[in-house]
DNA sequence: AAATGAAACGTTTTT
DNA sequence: CGTTTCATTT
């Protein structure tokens, strides 16, 4: 029995009431083994598994609550239960509804947003002012997005941005256009798996949960928030910290657990103070610096824990590598398990000195987030041929592809892409397997632009028999396809392996099968191809040949760990949301951990370090102006050192020598009294 | 419209 | 430092 374990409070909650139960779990005080008890009581009060929904940050911590409570009941009942992020339970919700929808990668609608809001003019309206750019722009409408739920873009960009007024117009504009095109292709965003939801709730579709779940909920954002009042549960179960909010930027907000008693008559506040994970000094550290910050609900905490503790330490270094090399060093002294340590920092920068240092003593670390990994081309041209296989409509994926071909660039592309639709009744599908090769000319008729008076018209189309030579597949070989001016020998080719490639996965459902067709295939050897030799191209534009093989080996160890993470996978479909929705959740080897303090949220380990405790970087001063604050600095550092469970160590180093920057020790290393200067400690305070 | 070469830039965090 | 964006050429 589960609840046995808990302690009295956790307890208390655990078997709350029906009703709105709001739990302030402080870190350490078992938030995890309260949630798991409470779900645990549920279904032991024959709640059915299929009535309760379980809201987590990400779906790792889904997982393992599910995986603990299958250990407790039986694994068919386990995964009964509705869990997973708020994005995923959406996906899963919209995906039945309208099977069509292609959740597509952030970056890769910022290009959509991006091809918009260039075609856009402001300068001829006004001279002295400069437009928010569309990178900014993009962010600033996903902000909105998760925050405002009343007012327009527009109206909401004026609000805020009352000096931009004169584009306001023009940035609501390029908003409603990127929605349309969206939705013309049927793409959707992160943000739009919520909104989508929303609206689906809000006419044809019920939800029907006895309870709802949700951990973290003090990083809820206001989209999210309204979500959960749409679903508008009987019963509501949340788990929050006040001071773990560390996703203002996200549109976190921090009202919604301030404001839960008001909001709901009947709510219930539990509150659980034990912390059973950190020694007592490093409680009363993160308490000293925490407590800075203004309260919302008044919070002690008890130590649990009895042993005798080992004193934080403060880690000064004259030099920012001198300080990375060292605590590698300190690190290897220390530790008898890697995997028990985890090194924390406010900056992703910090990361690949530290890694570097690491790997001199040849120590293991890994690192959390997948994100350069996904970034590499070499992984995105696999994952772009994978979705438009899957999904034939993806025109993105397959612009992707084709600008890999000589002499064919994203315009080009797109007209094989419509051309090849028109060929297959509306479906390339079926214009690449099928062609309707009595349609003659395949390509829409578009102004060019006569003042360059470049390139014709394509009303002189180009005879397919000028590639009879090259012993082309049958579908390619009468495609009018073609006919298309731009068509090169070498790219007729490319084309032919692609239609080649496709015939050949057109039947496959295995993930695993999948990745190894088309990493086998010619067309993406002539892909990692041309990607290995430009690599490896010296200033001189010679090929060195070492390099090279290096970085065909990187490519080759990238199309294994794909391979890998097809496991446990057998929907095509599936595996290929879950590469976007827990793209950074990856995390692989053994060894030291490598993490933001972001990424370190829920986790902890034995021995932390927390680097780069300098002034401007941890805190980041640069954010105040961006909606960021020095409380939400103040709570990223508690995050950090509530992470250990034995022994921490806070490092800071005073100059940056490479890039000549001299360095203030941060100002929480003040307010947990690890360093005493008066005049720098004023001066930082007067400074926020 | 695409390829090539030059310059700039940028480092906050996540689903 | 490596990638991304910009400008120039074909």
């Amino acid at each position: 029995m589960p609840l046995s374990l808990l302690n009295e409070e956790q307890l208390g909650a655990a078997t709350a009431r029906f009703g709105h139960n709001i739990v302030i779990a402080s870190a350490g005080t078992g938030k995890t083994s309260t949630i798991v008890g409470r779900i645990a009581h549920l279904l032991n009060s024959n709640v059915a598994p299929e009535e309760i929904l379980l809201l987590t940050f990400t779906n790792k911590a889904a997982a393992e609550m599910i995986s603990r409570l299958s250990t407790l009941f039986s694994q068919k009942i386990a995964s009964k239960i509705e869990a997973g992020t708020f994005h995923a339970i959406c996906y899963k919700l919209l995906k039945r509804h309208n099977p069509a929808i292609l959740l597509k990668q952030p970056t890769e609608l910022k290009t959509l947003f991006r091809s918009i809001y260039e075609k856009r003019e402001f300068k001829k309206l006004h001279y002295e002012m400069t437009e928010y750019s569309a990178n900014f722009l993009y962010d600033t409408y996903s902000f909105y997005q998760n925050t405002e739920l009343e007012l327009c873009f527009g109206d909401w960009m004026y609000n805020n941005r009352p000096d931009h007024e004169c584009f306001c117009d023009i940035y609501e504009d390029i908003a409603k256009e990127y929605e349309r095109m969206k939705d013309r292709y049927g793409y959707i965003n992160f943000n739009d798996l919520l909104i989508k939801t929303k609206e689906l709730l809000n006419k044809e579709i019920f939800v029907n949960f006895k309870e709802v779940l949700v951990d973290e909920y003090q990083d809820t954002n206001s989209l999210q928030g309204s979500l959960l009042d749409k679903i508008e549960p009987s019963s509501l179960f949340c788990v929050g910290d006040y001071d773990q909010s560390i996703y203002a930027f996200n549109g976190a907000n921090i009202n919604l657990i301030g404001s839960f008693s008001k909001k709901f008559a009947d709510a219930s506040v539990f509150t659980l103070k034990k912390n059973y994970r950190s020694t007592g000094l490093i409680l009363s550290l993160a308490d000293r610096v925490i407590k800075f910050n203004d309260r919302i609900y008044p919070k002690e905490l008890e130590v649990v824990r009895k042993d005798k503790p080992e004193r934080p330490a403060l880690l000064e270094f004259d030099e920012l590598f001198e300080q990375y090399r060292s605590v590698s060093l300190k690190i290897k002294r220390n530790t008898i398990n890697y995997d028990d340590v985890a090194v924390i920092f406010r900056n992703n920068s910090s990361a690949d000195g530290m890694e570097a240092s690491l790997r001199e003593l040849g120590i293991s670390c890994k690192r959390k987030g997948g994100k350069s990994f996904f970034d590499a081309k070499e992984v995105k041209a696999l994952f772009d041929m994978y979705a438009f296989f899957v999904n034939p409509k993806d025109m993105m994926a397959f612009i992707h592809i084709f600008e890999y071909a000589k002499g064919i660039g994203s315009a080009t592309a797109k007209d094989i892409f419509e051309g090849l639709k028109r060929m297959g009744q509306g479906s390339a599908y079926w214009g690449i397997l099928k062609p309707d090769t009595s349609i003659k000319n395949p390509f829409e008729k578009r102004k060019v632009n006569y003042q360059l008076a470049l390139f014709d018209d394509f009303v002189d189309l180009e005879c397919v028999s000028k590639f009879a030579h090259l012993g082309l597949d049958e579908t390619v070989l009468e495609n009018p396809i073609l006919k298309h001016p731009k068509f090169t020998d070498e790219s007729a080719i490319f084309l032919n392996d692609f239609c080649i490639l496709y015939k050949k996965v057109n039947k496959i459902k295995e993930p695993l099968a999948m990745v190894e067709a088309i990493s086998d295939s010619n067309i993406y050897k002539y892909i990692i191809e041309m990607l290995s030799t430009s690599r490896a191209l010296k200033k001189d534009r010679s090929v060195d040949a070492d390099l090279k093989k290096k970085a065909l080996l990187n490519i080759e160890r990238r199309v294994i760990l794909i391979k890998k993470l097809t496991k446990n996978h057998t929907d095509n479909q599936r595996f290929l949301n879950a590469m976007i929705l827990g793209s950074s959740e990856l995390s692989k080897g053994d060894g030291v951990n490598l993490l933001t303090v972001h990424a370190s949220k829920g986790l902890e380990f034995k021995d932390v370090y927390i680097l780069d405790l300098m002034d401007g970087r941890f805190p980041n001063r640069k954010l105040a102006s961006k909606g960021g604050s020095i409380d939400e600095e103040r709570r990223l550092f508690y995050v950090a050192v509530t992470r250990a469970k034995d022994r921490l160590w806070l490092s800071y180093a005073k100059e940056d020598r490479i890039k000549k920057l001299k360095f203030q020790p941060s100002l929480f290393l003040y307010e947990a009294g690890l360093k005493r200067n008066n005049d720098e400690y004023v001066k930082l305070s007067k400074e926020k």
